[in-house]
DNA sequence: GTGTTTGCAAAGTGTTTGCAATTTA
DNA sequence: TAAATTGCAAACACTTTGCAAACAC
């Protein structure tokens, strides 16, 4: 799946980050980090890791929320109870595919909302979700 | 805080649901439908209908599915491990407020997004989810 | 009466946390 | 060796479920 990255390429990428190189890092980091955008959930990742043995799913929160607190990440919300996290941090938007659970990254898209001035006294606009939600023809 | 439901107003809806007017479901569809668009969270709810001693949380969650089962309500996800249920059924969008967990409607807005026919194969449009995310400036 | 709904408590998910042992710098 | 990170197990927050008693039709 895709081009692994060398460990040399992720050094750097964790050490931008503020965050220590470890054996469990490194591994998740290659995973995610191989050029191709992805999404995954927690459980996922750590299966495709390796799972149990190779390392806890403790420490696959920890690292996606650090990964997430740096900007290596970004956290996808389209379904109650898990959290996505998306390696394609630009701007971009979803289909989610409510059948299958499925995210897929959409171009981002105009999105012609009111003004600035618009939004709730004393608040900044931090993003602008879309989400376009799909379901199996049945 | 807004007009309250009559029982006779309430009855009508329950039924036309294929809902069966318990005294719950009336104190809970009394207190969602009295005119004015509202998001609540079970918790909410729950407190809101007089908490224990009232009706059981879980009847409170059971009511919900319910309702939004029949189309009285819908779910809106914006954010990880809890669900907001919104008596506002017709299309528009959302404001969330990371901040303080506050939920505002906005109309719909002009979405240009692609055709149908780039939709994955198989599947057909069920919704077009926007939401503002923002934050207290600090 | 018959089928539905309630309430309780238990179970289920996904995620976080406390802390001792380990690892990195 | 000082500070950060891991792994385990326990704790958490939210939601669902099983089942007997209560209720609606």
């Amino acid at each position: 799946m895709g081009l692994m990255a060398s460990k040399d390429d992720l050094l750097p990428v964790l050490k931008r980050a503020g965050l220590r190189p470890t054996r469990q890092r490194l591994a998740l980091a290659g995973w995610l980090f191989d050029g191709a955008n992805k999404h995954v959930t927690a459980e996922e990742l750590f299966v495709a890791c390796g799972g149990d043995g190779a390392l806890s799913l403790a420490t696959v929160y920890n690292s996606l929320n650090k990964f997430t607190a740096a900007g290596l990440l970004h956290q996808v919300v389209v379904d109650g109870g898990r959290v996505y996290f998306d390696t394609n941090t630009g701007v971009h938007h979803h289909i989610f595919d409510e059948t299958t659970g499925f995210l897929t990254d959409i171009p981002p898209m105009p999105v012609n909302f009111l003004g600035m001035s618009d939004l709730p006294a004393g608040t900044i606009l931090t993003r602008v979700d879309v989400v376009l939600r799909v379901r199996a023809v049945k």
